[in-house]
DNA sequence: ATGATTTCTTATATATTTGGTAGGAATTAT
DNA sequence: ATAATTCCTACCAAATATATAAGAAATCAT
């Protein structure tokens, strides 16, 4: 019941994106020299993020990534489905029940931890994580 | 995200236990043959449910295991903590904060997981577990 | 044009975790 | 005694996690 580092990385990163979000777009070498994490890694974490329309990449020289979307519009949800796969707690819920549903007692156990995490995850946005950002750490600028 | 098959195992297992709750004590051959799993497994799965003293073992010949406590006092998160480990998303919110936790972002939102995952799982025992096995199955014995 | 910068693509490497299998010792009922 | 059962330890293969790396393609600044 673990997030990996790629989901974890992914958050940071699109949090760096969207304290971001009214400067244009940054590089990853950039973000990754902030947070300590290897360029090359980040690039395969925000790969798929572009490829869903989470972010717009801007390629060569001055290059780099932000956001597609406003902040408020980009759910932590959205993130992480698309880095960790599904955020259901067993793989039946995704796959389609199996032939063995209606008499499964377990089913509604894991249906109600799907629902409560996603409950969360879909209710929080970048803009939340933005507001908790300035919360904790002032009104500075990011970079 | 996901649940080990020691977890979804041990779920089935302690339902099982639970059903025969009122019958005394049942090996693991029997288990193992009705729910399709190597009794080795199960013994691996097992064990560590008796150590914590949710489970009390009869060795021997007509020996097995039953449960040490009425189902309704047995919650499918303290099952699943002792099989899968912390069910919190992140280490960090089992290990002690670290050093960043006062300016780290994300990790309110790591707990609004974790709560929520506690929420279903600290509330649903193996006595709602059993009624909803005989909801689905009827109230025809179980082995 | 050229060089510097940056994303994009693909391949590779290592460590850890998962999901078991297996052998035999210890214990107990019959 | 014997059979049945738990208990303990070791082992193993496959999958997954966590990266590192090389170089191609694109773009900007000069």
């Amino acid at each position: 019941m673990k997030i990996s580092t790629k989901g974890r990385y992914g958050i940071r990163l699109m949090l760096s994106l969207a304290l971001n979000y009214n400067n244009g777009h940054l590089p990853l070498n950039v973000i990754a020299k902030e947070q300590g994490i290897s360029e090359k890694y980040l690039e395969q974490i925000i790969n798929p993020l572009t490829k869903a329309g989470l972010t717009t990449s801007f390629r060569g020289a001055q290059g780099g990534y932000s956001l597609s979307k406003e902040p408020s519009q980009i759910t932590v949800g959205s993130i992480l489905r698309i880095l960790e796969g599904s955020l259901s707690p067993v793989d039946c819920l995704d796959n389609g029940l199996c032939e063995k549903a209606n008499s499964c007692t377990s089913l509604s156990l894991w249906q109600k931890i799907k629902e409560a995490v996603d409950e969360v995850v879909d209710n929080t946005t970048l803009e939340d994580l933005v507001e908790e950002y300035h919360a904790k750490n002032g009104m500075n600028f990011y970079i």
